[in-house]
DNA sequence: CCTGCAATTATGTCTATACATTAATGGCAA
DNA sequence: TTGCCATTAATGTATAGACATAATTGCAGG
């Protein structure tokens, strides 16, 4: 009720923005326009665009307006990596190769399944990241197709799904966890490695808003990769 | 020169905060006292003082005034994990167990220990961390001593040296890598493992301002721990 | 001594207005 | 057509003032 206005004009962009009412690219209405729509002074909507465009989620031009920013491949927070991006960035030929794809519904006995799938089918893909010809990662992903419809009619054959998520389904919110494990027989074979080798072990849940969008397990060659994050006071 | 002046405002009061100058928890000038110093009007001040604000560094309270925060030990970002809290967070019962303490001068063939030690000496920590009187982690660290001189008189007896940095020394950058590794000799030795176990290798330097304050390398037992991370929009 | 009310003070929100800055746009001239 | 330039529409910065809100502080009364 008594939130501040522009705390409210902030939330409903917000809202728009993140239900993908406003498509990134999107221009939204001019700082006049809100104004009449909300009967306030033009310092109280610009307060709630300053306040996204500081978040990040709109990029301000003048003269030109407002506009939804394009997902950042890159997160200001994480590197959420792009594993294709990545390798062909350190001049290596990345390659995918798909193992297995199949369209299943949750196992009900595996909570976070079922909470990832929502009301709809679950996508599984199991696949091996390759630069230049070596086996850098093995990967095991569920998509929610509630989430990602378009999905289905999506072919892996070369590209990687996680490329292609990152491309065209933002996400908001991430959780990430990493451990160091010793490889088992079926992760072995695909990194071509022996068993017990070191990997490291990465497993990742991303949302968009609190929509469940896809589940992904990584072991890489624990010789061959690793993970960096840096951080900064944020601005 | 053009910058403006609601930027100058909070660059200077966040420089003061960076260098130790104004302490957390110390009271900030009052919003008319900023107006007078810098012959402007409230509204500038205190957009200067909210993006602060924003930015996590200060905190404000009506009729108290606004306050230096007191740094936070999880960063809104990543925790940091301060193993001590987070093993008697579990119920179990902490121990640090030191094996080697020296103050050394940086190794002049190692780029990054020369600039971690700027103009001081180094000293260089090494012991076990233990979760219920089992090994968890084998820890070797450099602390630069012109960053924090108040450390030569601490006693690493039973307190762990991340867990006193964190609470007394403030980071404002921090990068970490993270790989897979097997446990050599020395590793396997402290964690009481077979060598080459999987292990999860942490390494991170954490700065403030510009200056370095610590490189840490940890070896995490790969089956006992893992790392979580969560992100989420800036707000 | 404690309790509760009231005064005070600092920040929070908002308005209305002014001028600055930037860049998209459309028209004019080469 | 092409290139340039003036126009103009958008955001950026700033002022001055009003009223709202919260919390500290001190005072009065039990």
């Amino acid at each position: 009720m008594s939130a501040p206005l522009h705390e409210r004009i902030r939330r409903e962009i917000e809202a728009a923005i993140l239900s993908g009412e406003l498509q990134p690219g999107a221009r939204l209405p001019v700082e006049h326009e809100l104004m009449e729509r909300y009967g306030c002074a033009r310092m109280t909507v610009s307060k709630a665009l300053q306040s996204l465009a500081a978040a990040g989620l709109v990029e301000r031009r003048k003269r030109a307006g407002s506009f939804v920013a394009r997902p950042r491949v890159h997160s200001m927070v994480l590197d959420i990596p792009d594993l294709e991006q990545e390798v062909t960035g350190r001049g290596q030929v990345y390659r995918f190769e798909l193992a297995r794809r199949i369209v299943r519904a949750p196992d009900p006995a595996r909570a976070d399944e079922v909470a990832l799938a929502g009301r709809g089918d679950l996508l599984a893909i199991e696949g091996v990241h390759f630069a230049d010809g070596v086996p850098l990662a093995s990967e095991q992903r569920l998509v929610s197709l509630a989430a990602v419809p378009e999905l289905a009619a999506q072919d892996f054959g070369r590209v990687s799904p996680g490329a292609w998520l990152l491309k065209h389904v933002p996400w908001t919110e991430a959780e990430t966890r990493i451990a160091a494990v010793g490889a088992d027989r079926l992760v072995a074979g695909h990194l071509g490695v022996a068993d017990g080798t070191a990997c490291l072990f990465v497993e990742r849940r991303t949302w968009r808003g609190d929509e469940g969008i896809t589940l992904v397990r990584q072991h890489f060659v624990g010789a061959a990769y690793d993970l960096v994050a840096r951080f900064g006071a944020a601005r």
